[in-house]
DNA sequence: CTGATGACGTGTG
DNA sequence: ACACACGCCATCA
């Protein structure tokens, strides 16, 4: 049984439309912590498969977190296969496939 | 309870 | 612009 905050975390990441990205900061935002983005990846550490965790990135649009994927480059693959392009783990027009957790999340 | 860790973010030099 | 240091929040030892 997970801690309400990962929930949260995760209902939020379940919530990311494909071809689009958010970063840590944003969710921890959403979930009313904006200094909680540590905690995000902490909770994206215990995620599960089913979550599509290659969306979250920090806030440079970098994929940081590709390490722990199976296999890592698996989230620059999964990222591609949804018309995200990603060079060097990092994300191209990030901003542009950038989506605000708090624009869907509304006090839910 | 105290200390350490981390898929981050911001500030300063 | 790059490198380093601190802070932030939640969890683990």
């Amino acid at each position: 049984m997970a801690s309400d905050f990962f929930e949260q975390v995760w209902a939020i990441v379940k919530l990311i439309p494909p071809g689009r990205v958010t970063t840590y900061g944003a969710i921890a935002k959403a979930l009313g912590s904006p200094a909680a983005s540590r905690s995000v990846g902490y909770a994206m550490n215990a995620c599960d498969k089913s979550l599509p965790a290659h969306r979250v990135v920090n806030r440079n649009g970098r994929l940081t977190g590709k390490v722990h994927f199976n296999p890592p480059s698996s989230m620059a693959e999964r990222l591609a296969l949804e018309g995200i392009i990603v060079i060097n783990d990092e994300i191209q027009h990030f901003k542009n496939h950038f989506w605000d957790p708090g624009k869907e999340w509304q006090s839910m």
